[in-house]
RNA sequence: GGGUCGGUAGCUCAGUGGUAGAGCAGUUGGCUUUUAACCAAUUGGUCGUGGGUUCGAUCCCCACCCGACCCA
């Protein structure tokens, strides 16, 4: 017990597991029991009275030991708040396993009473105190904290601890889809849940991940979009229904991906993409009042909307959709924007539109009327069938948003998923285009990326702010990850 | 995949071709209103990994690993 004292990384472990035996030989459990009757701090903060008698629990952060008596900082979910004890305010050996066995990062309770100390401090004068659960590794610098990016990624439990900021903005995240999902639930809408395992990956166009079911011995993808399934519930009679949940694609991971991320789907029977994009503007508009949203957008209503055509003529020429081949291809490169040598013409526009449009595109603003070839699954204009009902929600930059009058005749849907598979039959979810030639109601259909509309309504510069465990390659010796 | 930057004590960071330093955390002592508490003393490092150059490498070179950002 008096071996040679030393900080490094595991001597500190054994110092502190030396503490939590010492702890149990003083018939105190150093990983203690049920705490019941606490306030959170916050609301003794809000309720402050001097004298009045509180029960709290939390970590403490820091501490100012002075001999006889001592201050701490405890920290709950909600807020953090100053202890103070003294030899006087709690039974003296109390006091001596305080000063000798706690260390920071301590999970404690705390019997005491309000009072305001000399500089003003709202504070604890702690009656009773109760080993909770014991740290035996240490808490990153308290002034400091975390700012190694890959150790708050890794370890984000630190992150979290000791950065506000990250957790203020993942618990922002959270209340955001809470919201969602009450916005939805008002307006009748139900949340389901359809497969994530699928025997076809369709819905979208995008690597899925592969995995296999050993007792049907069969392969089976991570989802890449819910919509196929959640149109079979159109086809059953369901008429408005919402899925919140997460997709996976296997692709690239970048400050704006993750390869699993959290994607809404809603579809609303009888309805179409226009009655889906007031709903979308009244849903974001909601949010960025409710969370009180600060930063350089602006979010009243009505967004802007703009006919793709008429978006992409403006940065690439009146002229744009008159010229041939060529005189495009040599446009574009001038506007120097970059296509793959075997590019369609409608993809090296649509290359223009995401680079000069769509990435130009601060405020919210709705394309609509893009080309059937972009949007497979979408209805044609009854106006100009070489275009689709459909809109795209551009906030800052990025596509949160796209909303479609859903294609609902099975021959036409049959023939453009097999133009989109590349005439690949066994691509083709057979099963969801028998579905279809049941008969699904018109519909209007959208998606909502969340991780990309929690960025925007926190700030957050990465995904990975928004994520409680971005994916990391794992460092090699440990496990899981 | 390409480019740029980074990886040094538990955390935050300095640093040098001659064998590594600060603050915080830790340990010991002091201190009954502190709050990045303070005062005194003190422990702690395979300098990301593996090669190479060199009398000598944490530093220079090469490869690799991990991460961030930008580009594709």
């Amino acid at each position: 017990m008096t071996e040679q004292p030393d900080s490094s990384g595991d001597s500190l472990l054994a110092l502190r597991l030396n503490k939590a035996l010492e702890l149990k030989q003083l018939g105190i459990d150093p990983f203690g029991h049920s705490f019941t009757g606490t306030i959170p701090i916050s609301q003794v903060l809000q309720e402050f009275a001097e004298g009045r008698a509180v029960r709290i629990a939390g970590r403490m952060l820091t501490r100012r030991d002075m001999g006889k008596s001592a201050f701490a900082h405890i920290q709950d979910e909600s807020a953090k708040i100053q202890i103070f004890l003294s030899r006087d305010s709690v039974p003296e050996q109390e006091f001596e396993v305080f000063k000798r066995l706690t260390d920071l990062g301590d999970i404690l309770g705390i019997d005491g009473e309000l009072f305001v100390t000399k500089t003003g401090e709202r504070s604890v004068k702690a009656r009773a105190l109760h080993f909770l659960s014991k740290a035996l590794r240490p808490l990153p610098d308290k002034w400091h904290g975390l700012t190694d990016t890959e150790q708050r990624y890794r370890q984000r439990y630190l992150d979290l601890i000791v950065n506000t900021e990250a957790r203020d903005v993942l618990r922002k995240r959270f209340e955001i889809t809470k919201e969602i999902r009450a916005f939805f639930e008002q307006r009748g809408f139900l949340e389901v849940e359809t497969p994530m395992m699928q025997a076809v990956a369709g819905g979208a166009a995008a690597r899925p991940f592969v995995t296999h079911h050993n007792a049907l011995d069969l392969q089976l993808y991570l989802r890449i979009a819910p919509e196929l399934y959640l149109k079979r519930l159109l086809v059953g009679g369901f008429e408005k229904i919402f899925e919140l949940n997460r997709n996976f694609r296997n692709e690239g991971i970048s400050r704006r991906h993750n390869p699993e991320f959290t994607m809404l789907e809603a579809y609303w029977a009888y309805a179409d993409y226009d009655l889906f994009a007031a709903f979308v503007e009244d849903l974001i508009v909601h949010l960025a009042r409710k969370f009180a949203y600060s930063g350089p957008l602006d979010f009243s209503p009505p967004f802007a909307r703009v006919r793709y055509r008429d978006a992409v003529a403006e940065v690439a020429g009146e002229d744009w959709f008159s010229l041939t081949r060529e005189q495009r291809r040599e446009r574009a490169k001038m506007l120097g924007v970059e296509f793959a040598p075997d590019a369609e013409d409608y993809e090296v526009t649509q290359e223009v539109f995401e680079k000069l449009v769509e990435g130009q595109t601060q405020n919210p603003t709705f394309y609509t009327h893009l080309p059937r070839e972009l949007v497979p699954l979408a209805k044609a204009n009854s106006d100009d069938p070489s275009l689709v009902d459909v809109f795209e929600l551009v906030i800052a930059g990025v596509e949160v948003s796209p909303g479609y009058t859903e294609l609902n005749d099975p021959v036409a849907q049959r023939e453009r998923l097999l133009a989109q598979s590349g005439g690949e039959t066994q691509a083709l979810d057979e099963d969801f285009l028998q579905a279809l030639e049941h008969g699904m109601p018109p519909a209007g259909g959208i998606g909502i990326g969340i991780d990309r509309l929690a960025m925007i309504l926190t700030g957050a510069e990465s995904i990975r702010d928004v994520i409680f465990f971005p994916l990391l390659r794992p460092k090699s010796g440990t496990a899981g990850g």
